[in-house]
Order: C-alpha cells, then structure tokens, then sequence
DNA sequence: GACTTCTGTTACCGCAAGTAACACCTGGAG
DNA sequence: CTCCAGGTGTTACTTGCGGTAACAGAAGTC
C-alpha cells in the first residue's frame, strides 16, 4: 500500500491508543478504588473527557473493557486448573486455590470487579460494578456447569443437576473468598480444604453434639 | 405530665414519623427500583429533601434503615426453619426453601437489597446496595456458622471449619439463588433437592464419564 | 411577650456524567 | 496551491444528583 494512513494501520493505531486508554483507567482505578471520575482517568491518560466517550462510549462500556481484561485472564487461570490431569478431588482443590490465590494477589482488582464504590466519602458516584459482577459469576458458573455435565456421570436430569452446582460451587467460592479476604481467619490451605471438605460431605456425615437434636 | 407533648410523645410521633417516611421509600424503592432519588421519596412522603436528611443523616442512612427491616424480616424466617424440631437433612431443605420462598415473593426487595443500581439509562446514581448486601450475606454467614458449631460435631477447628462453611453454604444458596430467580430453569424443589445434594457430597460421590480422566 | 424546638420550606453549592461546538494536524484530490 | 476528509484534541456547557445553608411558621414553656 502507500506509504501513510491505511485503514489497517488506522484501526491499529486506534486499538493500541485503545490499549492505552485502558491501562491508565485501570492504574486510576487501581488507585482510587472504583469510584474513579472519567475526568481523573482522563487526566491520567493525559487527554480529556470526551476522548474517553469516542473510544467506550459510556463510562458503563468503559468499564465492561476493563472488566473483561481481567475477567478473561482469571477464567483461562481457573480452566487450567480445572483442566489438569489429576483425580477429582485435587482438580477441585486446585481451582479453589487458583481462584483464591488470584484474589489474594490483586485484591484491589477483585475489589473493583465486584465491589461497587467502596469508600464513598463523598456521594455515592462509582463504578456500577454491582451490575457486572453478576456476569463474571454467570460466566463461571456456567463455565464449571459445562465442565460437571461432561465429565461427571450423573444420571437422569444431569444437566439441570451441573448447572445449579455449577452456580451453588461458584456462590461458594466467591462468598468463601470474600469473606476470606477481609477477615483472613486461617491459611489459603485451610481454606481450600475446608471447602473441598464441604463439597465432599462432610457436613452430612458428622454426628450431633451431645446437646440439642442436631443440625 | 401535661395536657401536651412530653418527651416520650414526642420520641414515639418522631418514630411514627420515621416509619412513614421509611413505607414511602419502600414504596418508591419498589416502583423506581434502587436508583431512586432522595427527591422521588421526599416527594412520595409529600415533604422535601432536607426532612429526610434530619432523620436519616445520608442516602446510605436511610438505605441501612430500609434494608434492615427487610433483613431482620428475612433472618427470623431463615432462624426459623434452622431451628425447627426435625433431622438435618431435612432442616437444610427448609432453610433453603424459605431462603428461595422470600426472594421468589419479593424479587424486587431482593434485587433492591442486593444488586445496585439495575437499570441506570441516566447516569449511574442509586443506591449503593453493593456497599450493604455484603453486610446482609455477611450477618447470614455468621450465624449459619453459630448453628453449626453449636449443633455439629466437627472435632478439632470446628470453630474454623463451621464459619468457612457457614460462608460458602450462603454464597453457595445466594448465587444459586441469584441465577435461578433470573433464570427460572426448575422448579424450587427441584433447586433445594438439588443444592442439598450437593451439601451431601452427591458430586463427591458419583463417578466419572466414559470419556475423559473424570472430573 | 421572649425563647426554644420541632416542623417544614426555598434556594443554593459542589461534583459527576455526558455533549456540543470548535480547533488542529496530516495526507490525498482537483 | 487549495480545498476537503477524518483523525486528534480542546473548552465550555447542560443536566441531574447528593447534600446543606438559611429562613419561616406553629406550639408549648417560662
């Protein structure tokens, strides 16, 4: 082609500023927690607002392009260790502590991707996270559904059956985690294995206290 | 004692007065979902903004007193079917039931107590449910764990082992919950059956496919 | 009648999202 | 050389929110 402006070095040029644009909102982000304004990401990209809407639209799909970065790069994590030879129980466990060791290693992006406004001193102005937190869970529930229906053999009905424990082992996971996070009551390890001891039924198979009919 | 207001009468005309105010920010709440604006529900009480701000000091004030009332109502129900004289199987079930019973008669209280900020066409303004939901899921965790430390025999580390449980059966009931308010794939029985299975180490339990090293 | 206290109001501030209108550069077309 | 097209960027604005003075009336107390 010539020697300037072709539409592909135009539309290259556009993803890589793209690119750009995504970093310092995440640094901002990163750095200001969620309730980050479109000016003070703006100003850390060194332009001003309105380029910001020409390139996402809203700060909603702003926000969607950030969330996605790092939603993709936990799920690949999480795959891998759900796809790992090895016997069941340590393919759970391992998954369990992939996904808590993401969360302990970036807790301000965990934060961010599933906490709305944490400290709003000020009004409640923030990212609406709340609302796509929801399909980061919906995308890994479904993701361990699909996993359970093909390699688990469940019977009748078994589709069903994946994708409600697909979800219920998600749910568990994040509210374990959250929980994990902030109060940090025990070891990653302890964690991991009360929850596999969970998910393995442990809690059925104990017996009563001495006092009381029993849970 | 005099003919007019005492102090009692007027603590309990300014309680009276603040239930009023907290039934029309239910009302508004419910009807404009949760970005309602402290506006909308000075409006619907027939006053104007700087009455609701006296009683409850900030939007996030306001949003604590309403979500409490919903919360309380919800935890009593949930203490209820815990400790109801019958084997634990069977208690669980119940427990699950009336979790999945309430938010399937009120989705819009539910949605309100824990998503922010559904349907944001203007900016993002709402209320800043994700900042309380956590406390909700949070004080549910918690005393799921009470009961079962108190009725469970766990051995050494119950303590720890019961409030790791205690979070993840709630995060495991809540996003299960969440997907299938949304989604609606079965039947509530079938869900509770379901997700007690799970408790019941069923996907321990079952064995792997023809194909594939098994999950 | 003055003083407090509770009710309520109007009018304003600050700040954030989002937009319109304008300015600049750079390369190709007549 | 000039004019146009499409990208970059800007300033200045609107709208709508949370939140706050500052003021006004009613009613009981001294």
């Amino acid at each position: 082609m010539d020697t300037t402006h072709t539409d592909e070095q135009q539309r290259s040029a556009a993803a890589r500023r793209r690119r750009e644009l995504l970093e310092a909102a995440d640094r901002v982000v990163l750095r200001d927690g969620p309730q980050a304004s479109m000016n003070a990401i703006a100003a850390e990209a060194g332009i001003t607002k309105p380029i910001l809407y020409r390139h996402f639209g809203d700060k909603g799909g702003l926000y969607r392009a950030l969330a996605k970065r790092h939603t993709d790069a936990l799920l690949s994590a999480l795959r891998a260790a759900l796809d790992a030879p090895a016997e069941r129980r340590q393919r759970v466990e391992a998954t369990l502590d992939t996904y808590l060791a993401a969360i302990e290693a970036l807790p301000e992006v965990y934060r961010f991707l599933m906490h709305p406004a944490e400290d709003a001193h000020q009004p409640e102005q923030g990212f609406d996270v709340g609302r796509h937190s929801a399909p980061l869970l919906r995308r890994l529930g479904e993701e361990l559904a699909m996993v359970i229906a093909e390699r688990v053999d469940l019977g009748p009905g078994s589709e069903q059956l994946a994708r409600v424990w697909g979800h219920g082992i998600v749910g568990m996971m994040h509210a374990a985690g959250d929980w994990w996070l902030g109060e940090r009551p025990c070891s990653r390890e302890q964690l991991v294995s009360s929850l596999a001891d969970l998910l393995w039924g442990r809690l059925a198979a104990a017996g009563d206290r001495a006092d009381g009919p029993g849970f």
